[in-house]
DNA sequence: TGAGTTTTAGTTCGATCGTTCTAGAATGCA
DNA sequence: TGCATTCTAGAACGATCGAACTAAAACTCA
């Protein structure tokens, strides 16, 4: 019909992604965006409406290909093994983050969900998603023994919510190693229950 | 000397909190703080120095009225009832919380702490007087038997800090008792150890 | 090839930002 | 009472904000 688009949708929703994630979004200029992004002013109203939607599609596509993503790559091993290896990823990537963004699903959480009840169901409903992971994970591992019965699914499934959430706001002011395994490792040790002889080495 | 001022120092930190409590940092203007806490612009900047100084003042204002008193409070409890109480004061604060403002210095630490070293230390610094709660709690508790000593008083102490992050950002999000609750339940059941006898009713 | 459409680049808009300045009113001390 | 000082109220500053507009360039399809 018409001149196609000489950007990608794909890489300016990266490039999107990276500037609101370090900044939040008030303090990400729509001039930033198109610094960094490289389209045009015309261009990024034309294609995404304004910066808030922007902003979503954004956050969309961070979910989509880090929470969502993590998820899937830990819903296939064993109950367990699929927490643990969850908060592992976590750790890592929270001790690797150089300029401690953190997470940006978290940021929003505390920076525009408040603001804005659109995006606080958005949040929420991802949150609600995680929480859903963990519960099948617990529910899967109180069947097979390998996770304490001492606290319902549910409320486990809770808690190691406000762990996740905890470690992330906690890798941005005290990013130090001890501190966010210390948190970890006790919700895990909590999840195998009373210590049992055959976990213990010899 | 000269003419005194005609405000109240602590009745416009505790307006200017408001303010900041409510909308953050970025998304203040300072004629919000004009209008709320009633001072002129000339009153502000003459008293405060500028709009980032008059946060920090506030900042502490909060953390002096509202965190630090809490740990006094709960400080002359026994070890683990000073933990419980802590945790019930934070439900009831954020379960009570209408607009959802959170705590101020959780919102800190993702709000201005990350684009701003000297933020970074004061709010990294309340975390570390919150953590030695803890950790003299736990001590106090494991000595006594009160508390497990499955985990090290210090991992304990971390956790529980993990866990205090994630219900301020859990309650902004998603406000719901029972999500709350059942973080917190779960995370006081595993100070107390594996179950006991004695702590199941008959 | 030429009409039609959508891109691009850059300018411009009114609003609002944090901050400063100008006047004048009010106070304490000599 | 009069001078020095510090307050108040409000206008004004340049900068930047999100958003819209103009015009030229680039492409498709008939």
């Amino acid at each position: 019909m018409a001149r196609p688009r000489e950007f990608d949708e794909e890489t300016v929703l990266d490039a999107a992604v990276r500037c609101f994630w370090r900044r939040g979004y008030e303090a990400t200029s729509v001039r930033d965006l198109i610094d960094t992004t490289g389209i045009t002013g015309a261009s990024l109203y034309n294609a995404f409406g304004d910066k808030r939607a922007l902003y979503q599609r954004a956050l969309e596509h961070y979910v989509e290909g880090s929470i969502s993503a993590r998820i899937r790559r830990c819903e296939s091993l064993p109950p367990y093994d699929a927490i643990a290896s969850f908060f592992a990823e976590i750790l890592s990537r929270s001790l690797g983050d150089r300029d401690h963004k953190g997470c940006m699903l978290v940021n929003a959480a505390l920076d525009v969900a408040p603001n804005d009840p659109g995006f606080q169901e958005i949040v929420a409903a991802v949150l609600v998603r995680v929480e859903a992971f963990f519960l099948r994970s617990i529910e899967a591992g109180q069947s097979n023994g390998a996770i304490t019965k001492s606290q319902s699914a549910e409320n486990l499934a809770r808690h190691l919510l406000g762990v996740l959430m905890g470690v992330r706001v906690l890798a941005r002011v005290r990013p130090e190693r001890a501190l966010l395994e210390g948190v970890v490792e006790t919700a895990l040790a909590l999840l195998k229950g009373p210590s049992r002889p055959d976990t213990a080495k010899p």
